[in-house]
Order: structure tokens, then C-alpha cells, then sequence
DNA sequence: ACAATTTAGTTGACATTATCAACTAAATAT
DNA sequence: ATATTTAGTTGATAATGTCAACTAAATTGT
């Protein structure tokens, strides 16, 4: 295949992955959250502790939206700030137990979708797709850039 | 692999994905507009004299938004819409001579963009991607449902 | 033929999401 | 000590998306 053959399927499959992506953009299956809601919550499950700057960075999400977001979380009772004692600007971030309870339940949900995918497809084809999952996120880091629809 | 773990890979590759498609939400590459926007144009562009609805089904765009996109985009001069000769109600859909012109640049842009990514790569891994990308799309299409971070 | 229903698209009101600049307070550097 | 940087908040505002009501044209059923 030429390269050019070659671009045109990289950008074909970021249409298709971002016309995926996007289908699950405003209602985030069982949960009460939208994707980016989700993903600052999951960062926070993730990283007990982490700072709100992190969290904007990994997120690359404008801090002074992310700490409404984080506001309305904490008025919400999924999250708890506690003020770090070494830097008295910064706040470390924790699920409450409300909060984790959560994120446990819409991660059994999101599970549950993904394994109905996946037994639509034999299990050949599953270690294919997986497989060529991995190859491709090794491939695209090691590539950079970003993505162009 | 077990199936737990391939339902791991998947949700990994999705928010891998999500993360990387993120990046390119807000100002689009080289474009004037943003990555919704684009892909009106982009579907026009493809489509000529396609109805807004079509597009709206396209892009699970509600219609009310898409509308108003497709009004500025014909104030600002990339649009022309076409009153449908055989049903009074529908406009034909068109990029004018201006639109089409930046529609080009941006795919210029984009591909540009797209092969610098991949020359960092070798042939071999080029085809490895390639390849990858297109079994993905296909088993993903097979396995319906959408995608679950 | 003609009333009832459906369809394409627009408009108004509104909610959500995102961005920017100005700001406070704490930490670090000169 | 003073100046600069950093973490986070707040106010103003823009961009984006949603819902319901609406107009006009087409289609359906009788």
C-alpha cells in the first residue's frame, strides 16, 4: 500500500473512531455523568490524592472549569478536598465513599457493555481485536502527533 | 487472554483513543473551525446537494443546532443552500467556491499533518497500523454497541 | 377532493460546557 | 524583602447542545 493509500486509511479510521467516540458524548450509558465528568472522577479513583492541576493536565481540561466541576462534585458529595499540609495552595482530591460506590457501579456497567460487545465476536476474533488494539496504541505513541480526522 | 482481560484491553484502547481524538476538540488543526463543524462542512463536501437531515442522521447532530451551523456557515459564505425542486421543504446542500477552497486547505493541512505522524514510522509499521486499523473497524462494526471508556 | 398526519426546517428559550482574564493566597526565587 | 511563579477561585461571556413550539410543504387515508 502507498503511503498516500496509508494516510487516507489512518484518517478514515479516525473518522470512524471519533464518530464512535462521539456517540457516547452526551448521556454516558448508566451513569449519571457525562464523559468528561467521568473521566476528572475516574482520574481521581484512580490517583488518590491527586492535585487539581493534574488532573486538568492529564485531562487538558481549563482549570477554572475543571474547579467548578470539582465544586459541584464536592457540593454533590462524590468528592472530598483535603488541604495538603506541605503547600497550603493545594487541595488533594479523594472519592468519598459515596463517590467510589459510584464510579464501582459504573465501571460493573461500562464492563458489562464491553462484554457484550465482545461476545458478539468469536474468540479468535477477540484476541484479534485486542491485539491489534495494543499494536496500534504502541504505534500511534511511538508515532506522536495527534489525531486527523 | 481472558475475556476479563480482553474486556480490559478494549476499555484501555477507548479511553487511549478518546484521549487522543480530545485533543483535537477544541481548535482544529490548521482549520478556522472546530472538529463538529468541520465534519458538516466535510460531509457536504462529500455529498453534494445532500439534505440536512441526512446530515443530521450522519452526525447525530440535533437539527435545531445543525440549522443554526448550517445558517452561519451560509452567512459566512462557505454554504449555499438550494430549495429542492421536487420538495418545497428540503435545501440541496453545497459549499460554495470559498467553502470548498478552505475545505482543500484544511485537508491539505490534515493529511500533512497525518504523514508526518506516519513517517516516524517504518514501512513494515506503517502497514502494521494500517492493517490494524482496518480489522478493527471491521470486527468493531461487527461486534456493534458503542464504546466504553 | 380534502382533512389528518407526517416531514423538513426554523425559531425561541434555555441548560450545559468551555474559555478568558482578573483575582487571592501561598510558595519560590532573586 | 521584594518580585515572580504557582494553585486554585470567581466573574463575565462565548460556544455548544437540547427541547418544545412553530410554519410550510408533502403524504396518507378515506
Amino acid at each position: 500500500m502507498s503511503l498516500n493509500l496509508q494516510i487516507e486509511a489512518v484518517r478514515r479510521f479516525n473518522r470512524f473512531y471519533t464518530r464512535r467516540v462521539g456517540l457516547l458524548r452526551k448521556t454516558f450509558l448508566g451513569t449519571p455523568w457525562t464523559l468528561g465528568e467521568t473521566r476528572v472522577l475516574y482520574e481521581i479513583w484512580l490517583h488518590p490524592g491527586i492535585l487539581a492541576r493534574d488532573v486538568a493536565e492529564r485531562l487538558d481540561l481549563d482549570t477554572a472549569y475543571l474547579s467548578r466541576l470539582l465544586a459541584r462534585f464536592e457540593r454533590e458529595g462524590q468528592l472530598k478536598r483535603e488541604k495538603s499540609a506541605r503547600d497550603g495552595r493545594q487541595f488533594e482530591l479523594f472519592l468519598t465513599d459515596v463517590g467510589s460506590q459510584q464510579m464501582v457501579a459504573a465501571d460493573v456497567l461500562q464492563r458489562a457493555e464491553t462484554e457484550r460487545s465482545l461476545k458478539a465476536l468469536s474468540e479468535d476474533e477477540r484476541k484479534e481485536l485486542t491485539e491489534a488494539m495494543s499494536r496500534i496504541e504502541a504505534l500511534l505513541s511511538k508515532a506522536g502527533g495527534e489525531t486527523h480526522a
